[in-house]
DNA sequence: AAAATCTATCGATAATTTCAATAAGTTTTT
DNA sequence: AAAAACTTATTGAAATTATCGATAGATTTT
């Protein structure tokens, strides 16, 4: 049985004429004739009682089964419409992921352009562990991810999209308010905060800033669990310095604030964040324009990275 | 697109692997590739993202696509079921018209009896003139009709059941008694009840007694919309005399009755009762079961006739 | 590097579809 | 009765499509 097999029976039921019938599916009379022969064999069933002269009839079981033909017709056109209304890459479900210290300072921003860039996105967004996003993305939750470099995996795409000086923070009183800039060696002596294991970002600090974690002090452990806004307000309460991602500290937030930031001194350490996506994931489209939205108007105090490609 | 195309990625679908899709279409993976990457093309969509390590994984368009191909398939499935079940002459409507002198005589037992030889058939009668009843077997409405003869039409053909004599019904007290039979040549002095216009019938009494409507009384005129029912009713009440065909008098009914009959001189009138269809009906089986079973035990007084064939 | 595991592609062959021409069967007209 | 008209079935050739085995290409694992 064939699609198109099903369309001629519905034909011949529609112009009770063998001959009309074939004009309306523009093919030859006798090609549709086989076709019905070759049916009428395979279901072992008469579907149309043919007389020379008259019109031809429809066998009762013939009715039935023209009826049952033109629902399956009908789903298969519902098919080519789901096909024709899905086909623009830029239309449906995007499931983005984002690692913690990036997500409430870039989707802010990014979600209102993506709805002006891409309308018919429907975005959903995940926050989590770079660990925990690279596993959705593997298994196909995510349709792409934006986490921090060094991230390479089999199988895994990336492209860069900034970079992002680290800075320090400090409550108003502190004594290095009067400094411009700091040294990252300088960290080692001070209360340093950070986030728990599992953020990236917390592991890029301390490599940035030698012995920065050699008194490991109680608060580290306290802080298990927390945010990059926790850690914020410990800091205006003078319980320590740490160290932000230059993001996470816009134009407004720095008059208002109850705590100061200094950029280290250069070379400064950074982080580069980047979009990552399956290799072979069909609708790069889609990412490209993620990539494109946050690039055309970056956030404050970064560097737009263009790959040499 | 066409059934097979569906039935290659749902198999995708379910196996998440082109080759084991393949073998369980029993086809080789490159036709089952090459089938998939054709529908693709055609809907202009990327229905499976293809790792070459890993299983592939569907898209979230293909999803949609899959699910409405596995409704497609479902139907075409009902389908096919539609015609296996259908697919015996035996079974369905049978929609049999019978003419109105021979339906109250020949169906009571005629259709206890296919319930036995054709269970699955559903019976539909409808009794009416030769004209009418031919009208619809031409335009389909009717499978079959059951008529005297002659009866010749083009696209029609027809198979002879059984040979009725004509019999005369006389009261009680007429001077006719004491014959054995009556010869049709002495009914034209009779007060003659007939059946009105539109009942082969009467035409064939008329031909059969010569003269037998030479006074034209005004009886006939007044009888023109009954039955042979009514007519014999009026025979016991002593209006007159009628013919009747040989089946309408059972064995039982010539006991009881208030009516005599006397059966003609050789050689008798009598009328060949027949069934006819299309020539081109499909369900030729079941016409050949009806004809079978009125001739396997044929109605009191008849002759059954086999054609040469 | 090599092996293993997928899917894609190639080239040849088999099967199917398609058409024009025409046959065969009916009915209507002449 | 013969011819004309009309309809579906059949035939034979050509084009298209489906199919397979072999193998290439890509990627991950050993």
């Amino acid at each position: 049985m064939t699609l198109t097999e099903l369309r001629y029976i519905v034909a011949v039921a529609q112009k009770n004429h063998f001959g009309k019938a074939a004009q309306a599916c523009f093919v030859s009379q006798p090609t549709l004739s086989i076709a019905i022969k070759k049916l009428e064999e395979e279901l072992d069933v008469r579907l149309f009682e043919r007389s020379s002269k008259n019109e031809i009839r429809i066998t009762e079981i013939g009715q039935q089964i023209i009826n049952q033909a033109y629902i399956v017709l009908q789903e298969a056109q519902i098919l080519t419409e789901i096909a024709q209304q899905g086909k623009d890459p830029m239309s449906g479900q995007f499931r983005l992921g984002v690692i913690y210290t990036i997500g409430p300072y870039l989707l802010p921003s990014l979600i209102p352009k993506l709805r002006v860039n891409a309308p018919n996105l429907k975005l959903i967004i995940e926050e989590n562990f770079t660990a925990n996003l690279f596993q959705s993305l593997k298994q196909g939750t995510l349709d792409a991810i934006i986490i921090s470099y060094p991230f390479d995996e089999p199988g895994i795409e990336t492209a860069p999209l900034y970079e992002e000086p680290f800075v320090v923070a400090l409550p108003h009183n502190h004594e290095w308010q009067k400094r411009r800039s700091i040294d990252p060696q300088d960290l080692a002596s001070e209360d340093l905060m950070l986030l728990g294991a599992g953020h990236c970002f917390r592991d890029q600090v301390i490599e940035a800033c030698p012995n920065c974690m050699s008194g490991d002090s109680e608060l580290t452990r306290t802080l298990e669990g927390g945010s990059l806004e926790t850690i914020r307000h410990m800091v205006a309460a003078g319980t320590g310095i740490t160290v932000l991602p230059r993001t996470s500290i816009t134009q407004r937030q720095k008059k208002e604030s109850l705590i100061d930031t200094r950029p280290f001194s250069e070379p400064s350490p950074s982080r580069t964040v980047a979009i990552a996506w399956r290799k072979h994931y069909p609708r790069k489209e889609a990412i490209y324009t993620i990539r494109d939205t946050i690039q055309a108007s970056p956030l404050e105090g970064v560097e737009i990275i263009r790959p040499a490609a």
